[in-house]
DNA sequence: CGCCGACGCTACGAAAAACATAGCAGGAGA
DNA sequence: TCTCCTGCTATGTTTTTCGTAGCGTCGGCG
């Protein structure tokens, strides 16, 4: 899983998250996601070289990549809430 | 996706795939994934609180939820085969 | 008993990453 | 020109991770 060590770092599998449904200017996913702008630039950027994301007049919108990467985390996401209520018990 | 607040820390997910077929040793996690001890031993707390892993007699092994991730991993480890192959395109 | 190795783990200082905040440059509109 | 919004950078501080060394415990084995 070399992918990994891309999407591993803080913030970057957050701001995919981020634009899962809608495409966002940089000062929204700075506000949705928490990230500081020095450190969400470097992951747009790393993550536009990705090839996951890419900078349109609308903002910062998934690729067909990127769209490809969300249905792949949905799994993770239907597990991740059923794990969130678990935690309760 | 509150999960990604513990799965987003360094090495979390990379332990987790790491224990993926077998219990593992915390030398043998030491190696596998090259985490330093002190952060290994950090994640592995964590993942215990939360329930995904357990150090039993034969070392650090998945329990029922973490097997569960592992599952919820899977097409994201398909999906990272792929983008790593097109990436040189 | 004493010695040895493997075990999980901790301590420590150094390096890297992320932080909060302020501010820059460019373009559009009034 | 003035103002606002855009993406982004600069600065200094805090947090996280790193690399290495070493501790305490336990089970064999002589």
């Amino acid at each position: 899983m070399a992918a990994l060590d891309l999407l591993g770092r803080r913030w970057a599998l957050r701001v995919i998250w981020e634009l899962r449904s809608e495409a966002k200017r940089f000062r929204d996913l700075q506000q949705s996601s928490g990230a500081s702008p020095s450190v969400l630039n470097q992951r747009l950027g790393e993550l536009k070289q990705a090839g996951l994301l890419a900078n349109t007049a609308e903002g910062y919108e998934l690729t067909h990549a990127g769209r490809a990467l969300i249905e792949a985390i949905s799994p993770l996401h239907q597990w991740a809430e059923k794990w969130a209520k678990g935690l309760g018990s």
